[in-house]
DNA sequence: ACCTGAACACCGTTCAAGT
DNA sequence: ACCTGAACACCGTTCAAGT
């Protein structure tokens, strides 16, 4: 036994509330989370966690920044399987994206549904979210470049990719319109999303 | 002065009730929305809404549920408009539904935002919600039977329309990613996606 | 049938007080 | 510096009671 014993008194409340919160709002969802029950749940008295968080959207928005630097290093290991095929990193990215999202779908919700993002823009949590982001942009462009993607503006192409993925991400985790009916896998569902993309969705003129 | 004169109680009590809350959470989002709130804002009190909806979250659903009433109508009114021309079609349905998002932004939210999609799938909402989606699986196959959409299973084609559509009002109500900085209209950055998928993102094999 | 008022068990947040 | 306990103004929900 150290002098500070208890480990939520030498440091790291902080992560130990961020935790804790992660975990509760995996089970029911960042509207059921709250911050009396983080404190409770890491043994602490109801007002403890002002000490370290100005109010409870500061913790929720911790949580929300993990999840968005987690997702962005998802994306790092992805694109490096695939250094020099654009097209490989495209598909694999966006699956990564969908995969990401379905296995901490309410720690998605809280990243990407608005409780947050919608009030005030909080800078850490903006700059987390855009650099998940410019990795798509980099796939894109690089493709660009090899001549596998379509040239021009990479703008329209970065664009419809982030919104197909993104799209299907959200309809998945929100089973949207009965999405879940369908039996094909997150990973299959995406396969026929991003084939339609890169293929297009109008006939060849033949 | 009718012998009913106050209108909430005389059978309308729960229309107002819907009302009420719809203005309150464009106001300031699902989260915020307060059943009490919506009481005192039909000068009825607190405990009158149970009445009408079993809890809190019959009354969400009852606003949600408005919501992909007034999307289906908005599409039909707009595919409508072309009654020959699935391209046009597929053009402007996805405008609508990008449109409609974020005039009703918060709304949206509810909608889509998992508060409700979540737990119980409630029949009604579910119904609700498809029904809105089907009209997106009307304008894909008739423009493959006219051949202006690549033929065979519609599936992949629907999945993809419907993704990229939601994804981007998604990601334009929450601002995500800072999507807002870029200057164009949303109609404008529907075009630039839309664009994108009928044409395909690869580059063509020259 | 429809609404009210009190009551209960929760919240988020603040603040004096303890170590 | 870090945490506690009481306090305040809110919630959602229930229930006896009123008309």
């Amino acid at each position: 036994m150290q002098p500070t014993a208890n480990p939520y008194h030498h440091g790291d409340l902080k992560a130990a509330l961020v935790a804790a919160a992660t975990r509760l709002i995996e089970e029911g969802g960042p509207s059921s989370l709250s911050l009396r029950g983080v404190a409770r749940a890491v043994k602490v008295s109801h007002a403890a966690p002002y000490r370290h968080f100005r109010n409870k959207r500061a913790l929720l928005e911790a949580v929300a920044i993990e999840g968005f630097r987690d997702l962005g290093k998802a994306l790092d290991t992805v694109i490096a399987q695939s250094p020099d095929d654009p097209r490989r990193q495209m598909i694999d990215a966006g699956a990564i994206y969908v995969r990401e999202a379905i296995d901490n779908a309410q720690r998605a919700q809280l990243m990407f549904g608005g409780l947050l993002q919608r009030d005030d823009p909080s800078p850490a949590l903006q700059d987390a979210a855009e650099a998940a982001f410019s990795r798509c942009i980099g796939i894109i462009r690089r493709g660009q470049r090899q001549g596998v993607f379509r040239p021009g503006s990479s703008k329209g192409l970065v664009m419809a990719y982030w919104a197909a993925s993104h799209g299907l991400a959200m309809l998945l985790i929100n089973d949207g319109f009965g999405i879940r009916s369908l039996e094909e896998s997150p990973e299959a569902l995406w396969r026929l999303v991003a084939d339609n993309l890169l293929a297009g969705l109008l006939a060849p003129p033949t």
